[in-house]
DNA sequence: TCTGATTGCTATATCGTATAAGAGTCGCCC
DNA sequence: GGGCGACTCTTATACGATATAGCAATCAGA
């Protein structure tokens, strides 16, 4: 009889939870030929025009470091513009090409977001949901 | 005025929560020279003498291919001991030096625990895990 | 004006994960 | 009992996310 020794502990459970519903989700993104980071970085600066690399790293915990290569990818299929906002920082803007595939991003993510909470009872959503707020909170900016 | 479009989304909360537990986790289990996943390994093999690398496997999601390395370090490091129990299968134990280490190890997952629930309103705790478990549950096996 | 901090970038390394392929072994069916 | 499919472990290799170190250019404040 094998066990798994660790199906009680709720780090645990956090940890395989979250790699499950990341594993379906890039799988789509997949199919609109982003990575999940890419798709993440995309909304950001849909939401914030003109915001900068480091700003955005800042916000998603991403390295400047590894911010260079994402946004060049995105640059170079001519989704996103960089444009030089003072002597040494890129202000990020949506192209159309960008913001139309935004708008599939957000379908997917918002059909992503719905079959998660689907599987978790109506009436327990809200104390999950804080609960989740409560391990990790967005950095007042 | 800087906005984080996704900080309501569920899923997103999910993987930054998961993100910040793994990365306090994976400090400590450093400093028993351990990475989280042979840590996750080693408990399974305690808790199952004679496992099967494949059966590990199967159980945290690892592809065969990348328990090999994994084992082979734990072998080095004298912390499990590997004996074939039939032509092509090797039976996984603990050696002495890997049932001390898995005793601290205990000892840092409790913390680790204990320190992520406490984040949690008691009165709120049941509901959050089970909300976890809706989300990944355990293969029967 | 000098100095420290910031930005974007390159190079490189680590960790987790993935696929493909091969050798040896097992078990079952004919 | 022979053959074949399934299984186990292994190697090689690649990708994605993340991390650090260091550099040149720029900015900002003392």
């Amino acid at each position: 009889m094998i066990v798994d020794p660790f199906k009680s502990y709720p780090g645990y459970l956090l940890r395989r939870a979250s790699a499950a519903a990341m594993e379906k989700l890039a799988r789509r993104l997949g199919k609109l030929g982003l990575r999940s980071s890419e798709a993440t970085v995309l909304g950001v600066i849909d939401a914030n025009p003109e915001i900068t690399q480091s700003d955005i790293g800042r916000m998603l915990n991403i390295a400047r470091a590894n911010m260079t290569p994402l946004v060049a990818r995105l640059a170079t299929l001519k989704l996103v513009e960089r444009r030089p906002v003072n002597g040494r920082s890129h202000g990020l803007r949506m192209t159309a090409a960008g913001r139309a595939l935004t708008l599939k991003v957000r379908h997917v993510l918002n059909i992503h977001e719905a079959e998660l909470m689907s599987q978790i009872p109506a009436s327990q959503r809200k104390v999950f949901v804080a609960g989740l707020r409560a391990l990790w909170a967005p950095p007042e900016t």
